[in-house]
DNA sequence: ACAAAATTCTCATAATAGAAGAAACCCGTA
DNA sequence: TACGGGTTTCTTCTATTATGAGAATTTTGT
C-alpha cells in the first residue's frame, strides 16, 4: 500500500498537505519536525517549493502558500466550460430567487464547490469555490453520484463504506444502486438540514452533450426561507436553468 | 546562475510550467518530449503530482490541473484579510460607480488581482482573480511600488531594468525613485489606455497600520465612461473606501 | 556593534530517480 | 470472446543526487 516510487517528491510535497484552513503559516523547523526531515532538507524543499511559486516567504521566518497556486487556479477557471457559459444563468436563478446559486463537480473523489452566486444569505453561511464537500451529504453530491455510470458509482461504493455508513445510506449495494437511481429519475434532490442544520436546497444535475453528469447546480437558502416556498414553482425554474447551461457546453 | 540543487525535485516541478492558459491538457507523451525524460519517467511524475491532487487525468490519456489547486486558492482566499474584510467596501463602490473594483497585491514579484466584484462593464474585458499583471504599466502597480520601502523598491528596480526601460519609465535609480515618491505623496494614480487602449483607472494604495502597503484597490472602466466622470469627486470615493478597508486589516 | 536566530554550505554516504525494454492492462471492435 | 492498438506499469541495473551532520555564513533585532 505504500508506495515506494518517487520517495523525494512525495516527500517534498508532502510539504503541500501541511498547509490547511486551520494553519497557513509554517517555519522550517516546523516542517522539518513534523516531516522528520533534516533542517537543511527542510530548507531545501522550501526553496524549491517557492522557485516553482507554490509556496513563498513571508515575516519571521514563515512560508505560507504561493501566488502560483492562485494563478492556476485562475487556468482553470478560465477554461471551465460551465462557468464560461453558465454564470449568467447563475445570477439570473439569484435575482429570481434571492438564493445562493452554487455550481459543484466532482474531481476524482472530491466533491468541490466551482462558483457560487451569492444571493441575500447572511455571509457566514456562505462558502464560496474551493470548499470540500462530504461525499454522501447534500444535494449537490447526490445528483452528481446519481448520474455517474454504475461502474464508477461502485467503485466509489467499494472505496467509501464507511463515510457511506456514517450517511446513514444502504450500505449493500443493491439498496445504494437503487438509491441514487431513484433520485436520477426524479431529477432533482431536495435537502433539508442535511450538510447544516439551518440550510435547504434544491439541486440537479448538469450534464453534457452525451448525457454524462458533468457537476451539479445548487440553489442554497435557510431552512426557514425554503419554508414558504412553492417547490412546484422552484423545481422548473433551476432545471430550466441546467438545461440552457447544458446545452451550452459545446 | 543554473541551480544544482534538487535537479529531480525541481524537473518534476517543472511539469507544471507546461500548463498554461493556452494549453491545459498534456498527455505523458507530451510531457516526455518536451521535457526531454523517459516516458515511464513521464508517467511516475504525473502519478506523484496526480496522488498530490495537483494534476488530475482525463480522458484519452491527458492530464490537467487538479483539484487541488482549486482547495489551495480557496484556503489562501479564507485567510486573505483584504478579501475579509474589503469586500462589502468593494460592492459599495460598485454600487456607487458601475465601474468594476478590483484589488491587486504584490506576491513576491508578481503582481496579482485578487479580487474583482464586476460592475456594469463588458465582461470580455474583466479578468478575475489570479490575473497576473506586469509590473511597471497600470494603476494598481504604480500605486503599490510607490508604497515599498526604498530597499525593496531598489531590489526591483535592479531585477526588472528591461521591463522598466520597455515601460518608459526613468531607467536611472534617482529618476525611478523620484517618478514614485511623486505618486506616493499624490495618494492614487490615474491611468488611461496604459494596459489596454480601452481602459481607464484610478488606483490607491491599502495599508496595514504600520504603513505598508499591503495591496492596491482599483476602479476600471471604458476610456469613454470615464471622459464623462467628475475625478475630483472619484478620488475621494475610493479613498474613503481604502482608508475603512485600511482601518479593519486586524 | 553585539548576540541570537535564520539560512546556506560542504562533503561523505546511502538512497533512489533514471532509461530501456518487456510486460500488463485497458478499451473498442470484429 | 478473442484480437489488436494504444496506454500504463513493472523490472533491473547504473549513475545520479538527495540526505544528514555540523560548520560557516548571513540576517535580524537590540
Amino acid at each position: 500500500m505504500t508506495d515506494k516510487a518517487d520517495s523525494s517528491l512525495t516527500r517534498m510535497l508532502g510539504v503541500l498537505d501541511l498547509f490547511s484552513e486551520q494553519r497557513l503559516h509554517w517555519s522550517a523547523e516546523d516542517i522539518a519536525q513534523t516531516l522528520g526531515v533534516s533542517l537543511p532538507t527542510s530548507y531545501r524543499y522550501l526553496k524549491t517549493l517557492s522557485d516553482a511559486g507554490l509556496l513563498q516567504r513571508v515575516a519571521d521566518a514563515q512560508f505560507t502558500l504561493g501566488p502560483r497556486i492562485i494563478v492556476l487556479d485562475h487556468y482553470i477557471r478560465q477554461a471551465d466550460p460551465v462557468l464560461q457559459c453558465g454564470v449568467p444563468f447563475m445570477k439570473e436563478l439569484v435575482v429570481q430567487t434571492g438564493f445562493d446559486c452554487v455550481v459543484s463537480s466532482l474531481h476524482g473523489d472530491q466533491l468541490l464547490d466551482t462558483h457560487r452566486e451569492y444571493g441575500s444569505m447572511p455571509p457566514e453561511l456562505s462558502y464560496g469555490r474551493g470548499r470540500p464537500r462530504p461525499l454522501f451529504q447534500g444535494g449537490a453530491p447526490k445528483v452528481i453520484l446519481a448520474g455517474l455510470p454504475t461502474a464508477q458509482l461502485h467503485r466509489i461504493f467499494d472505496a467509501h463504506q464507511t463515510d457511506i455508513a456514517a450517511a446513514g445510506l444502504p450500505t449493500d449495494w443493491p439498496g445504494f444502486r437503487r438509491y441514487y437511481s431513484q433520485i436520477r429519475k426524479s431529477g432533482f434532490y431536495f435537502s433539508e438540514g442535511e450538510l447544516e442544520a439551518d440550510l435547504a436546497a434544491i439541486a440537479v444535475p448538469l450534464q453534457q452533450a452525451d448525457g454524462a453528469v458533468i457537476g451539479a447546480l445548487s440553489l442554497v437558502t435557510t431552512v426557514q426561507r425554503m419554508a414558504v416556498i412553492d417547490r412546484a414553482k422552484l423545481t422548473p425554474l433551476i432545471q430550466r436553468a441546467a438545461r440552457e447551461i447544458s446545452a451550452r457546453l459545446h
